[in-house]
DNA sequence: TTTTTAAATGCAACATTGTTGCATTATAAT
DNA sequence: ATTATAATGCAACAATGTTGCATTTAAAAA
């Protein structure tokens, strides 16, 4: 039963998300593809590695989709459980996981709750150094 | 120095915004005013409630744009904080403000903390009563 | 190897969301 | 009543994302 197919975009797609280290909008991908690429395709691709559990979608404080690298997603679901926060640089606009730092919260045990999208905004050390 | 004057759209979203007691989006705000204003009058009163410290703009985990009464922005500046809870209803698709839940978070000191855009997404309590 | 099938891509068209410039309307001060 | 300018309307545009259908191509089957 074949369900993927392995092809250049695909891992092109994958390569720059990997050498970036940071999440990335479907404009940036797009950009670094160099115009060889239908949008379309990316916004397929993406979505397809979603549900493979190779990336997750990250909605910035800003509202623009990022995508990134998963790193504990063993499942093939669609379901991520990314409980992390994601950093975003007000001054450079680049996204981050930061896996390491610990959340806590508490809702009223009326609401269910199935994931998570914690956005802290401010400035990066990269660019704090800058200034 | 006048620098805002009162009209009747502007009277009638505060209206919406109060009824409703959740955040609402542009297109919700706009079904509710019946067609009788134009879309960018709309974009353009929120835009100022939210300079004016009326309003407050939360980024839901779908990545729309809502709205939502501020409740102790004292400040007349464009400058909101809002480190409170936004609950995404995955059925209602409603989001509310959780004033009272405490949050909790550490991030490496290297990272200069402006404001916070947290999206806790689930079924809210009036969903769950359905089920 | 060649054939086959269906996954992946390209392309056109469309919907939604949001912004900008400029003309017009209307609030509120004079 | 006059006036200044905030607020609105309208047209045009840009960015983002989706869908249907034709075409291409990866990989399994013959």
């Amino acid at each position: 039963m074949t369900k993927y197919r392995n092809t250049i975009y695909q891992e092109l797609v994958l390569e720059h998300l990997t050498k970036a280290g940071v999440a990335l909008s479907h404009a940036e991908i797009q950009k670094m593809m160099d115009g060889s690429i239908n949008r379309v395709t990316i916004y397929r691709i993406l979505d397809r590695f979603e549900s493979k559990g190779i990336l997750h979608k990250i909605i910035d404080g800003e509202g623009i989709a990022k995508y990134a690298l998963c790193k504990d997603c063993k499942s093939t679901k669609s379901v991520h459980n990314h409980n992390h926060i994601h950093f975003n640089c007000t001054n450079c606009h680049e996204v981050t996981c930061i896996e390491q730092a610990p959340i806590q919260y508490e809702l009223p045990k009326e609401y269910l709750i199935e994931k998570i999208n914690f956005n802290v905004i401010g400035i990066c050390p990269k660019c704090t150094v800058k200034d």
